[in-house]
RNA sequence: GCUCCUUUCGUCUAGUGGUCUAGGACGCUGCCCUCUCACGGCGGUAACACGGGUUCGAACCCCGUAGGGAGCGCCA
């Protein structure tokens, strides 16, 4: 038997973290095992269902690279299917129509709940029939008729046997009154068509799960396995939102994480294999169990995301990374074409940032013509005893023939040696000046990315007699 | 309120009755390395929610209690 998994959003907002695990559960589990991974949009909320919801979705799908291999599917192309199913579940009694008001059912509700009573339709239309007085064409929805007795029983593979009693569960609304399938209806039927095999999904759908498979049996269709994966929470440890700052995928991208890192550290967040930490996408195809996941939920780790960036940054595909930064360069407006190459930028930083923006923000001198400096750095290290170490530095790199890190390296060296002080008293000077602050990679590293040209052009200009004046008054 | 799910270091987790004086990772932290910031290397810190059972023996099995989460919509 062919696995099929999908994964089913309603379009009425971005992908968040949740839902990005789950879909690369449903992922992981198709891939490894040569089977299907279905996309279908939950459209059936007309009031919040948006195009721009479903375009952000499919975006973020493709930025993480969970491609899927059918779909994506609308609910709302199918209402004729579920229309002739519903004629179905009516003749079989398996349905009644019910002409309740809003009004009447959430007076009960609130009555029940005041009586500290679960809140639950009284099944006053399932007898069938128009009631007494009422129009029979009038609005009204469908619902089902829930076995009054009895149990349901199934495994799931991440909890095991659960059991609920049909007692627990009321008569829910299949077709509302614009004709319009309600969730439970639509999953429920949408899951049998498609063939899905292994349901996997949130554990906030445990509850649902009695109610879709009551109504299967109604339909002479057997369940499916199903899974039920722990939710995420805040670093609160509280259900997870807005306050938490970044939910949605996107938004990580534009704070500067690589795909490959959200979703190693989604996949940890919640799945195990052993100690190992590091899954490349393969190896998480690879090693995924069902049987693996964690039933209590977990609380997002933003710390371990960053650890994970840096990872992935340093050890990563350096042309996927190099992509990726490029988009983050062009969004603050940095022409990079005037500079070194993105992947020399890496290599260089990569093990000094979180993030790519971290990143970005720290390279900016390598791609413009204008330092700035900042005031306590040239304060503290350009002072006039070092000017000399300076010139004597310029005149050096700009005899060298070859710009090359170890060349440069010898040439540093040399003018300390010479003067009878420390590296670093003249590297650090020598930093500030070409950078503008006292935070690089490795002055030689800095200086070959920076160029010959820039390099002597940045000294010239704090060796001017003007410079010192103007920049340690400011 | 009712029903369901859940409970190992601050966080993510390993662990499926003895090999656990509980392992790894992130974080925090000490030392080393060092031209800055980092990276890295070597250490350290810190947990089986609680109470009863079952058993020769429980982090692991059972029952309670407490905490956390979810559901109870003509939302999904």
């Amino acid at each position: 038997m062919t696995v099929v998994t999908r994964f089913a959003p309603s379009p009425t907002g971005t992908l968040h973290i949740g839902g990005a695990r789950t879909a690369l559960y449903c992922w992981l589990y198709a891939r490894k095992t040569h089977g299907k991974f279905i996309l279908r949009i939950e459209d059936t909320d007309t009031e919040r269902s948006t195009q721009a919801s479903t375009a952000a979705i499919l975006d973020a799908m493709t930025w993480l690279g969970l491609h899927y291999d059918e779909g994506p599917y609308y609910q709302m192309d199918r209402l004729a299917r579920y229309r002739a199913v519903i004629e179905q579940l009516l003749a079989t009694g398996h349905a009644y129509r019910c002409y309740c008001s809003k009004e009447r059912l959430d007076e009960m509700r609130t009555a029940q709940m005041a009586a500290k009573k679960k809140p639950r339709y009284d099944g006053r239309c399932r007898a069938g029939g128009v009631p007494t007085g009422v129009d029979p064409t009038a609005p009204h929805v469908i619902r089902f008729a829930n076995p009054q007795s009895g149990e349901v029983v199934f495994e799931d593979l991440v909890r095991g046997q659960l059991v609920f009693a049909n007692q627990e569960l009321d008569d829910l609304v299949l077709i509302r009154t614009d004709g319009i399938p309600t969730y439970n209806f639509g999953v429920v039927i949408d899951d049998w068509d498609m063939g899905i095999t292994h349901v996997v999904r949130g554990d906030d759908h445990i509850n649902n799960t009695p109610r879709q498979i009551n109504i299967l049996r109604a339909l002479g269709a057997s369940p499916p396995h199903y899974a039920h994966v722990s939710m995420i929470l805040g670093k609160d440890g509280k259900r997870l939102s807005k306050r938490h700052g970044a939910v949605g995928v996107m938004q990580f991208r534009e704070e500067g994480y690589l795909p490959e890192a959200l979703l190693n550290c989604l996949v940890r967040l919640g799945w195990s294999h052993g100690d190992q930490e590091i899954f490349s996408i393969t190896e998480m195809i690879q090693h995924f169990e069902i049987a693996h996941l964690q039933r209590a939920p977990a609380a997002f780790n933003a710390e371990k995301l960053d650890w994970l960036n840096q990872h992935y940054m340093k050890q990563g595909d350096r042309a996927k990374v190099a992509a990726e930064l490029a988009w983050h360069f062009e969004r603050v407006g940095i022409e990079v074409k005037n500079g070194p190459a993105l992947v020399d930028i890496i290599d260089a930083q990569a093990e000094r940032c979180k993030t790519l923006v971290e990143m970005v923000q720290k390279s900016g001198y390598f791609y413009t013509d204008t330092v700035t400096y900042a005031a306590a750095a040239v304060k503290k290290n350009l002072t006039a005893d070092v000017l000399p170490h300076l010139a004597h530095l310029r005149a050096a790199l700009a005899a060298l023939p070859q710009w090359e890190k170890s060349a440069i390296h010898a040439v540093i060296e040399q003018v300390a040696t010479t003067a009878d002080v420390k590296m670093g008293k003249v590297a650090q000077p020598l930093r500030v000046a070409v950078t503008g602050d006292t935070v690089s990679p490795p002055i030689d590293v800095t200086l070959v990315l920076l160029g010959k040209a820039r390099t002597l052009a940045r000294l010239d200009a704090v060796l001017h007699p003007d410079f010192l004046e103007k920049n340690h008054n400011c």
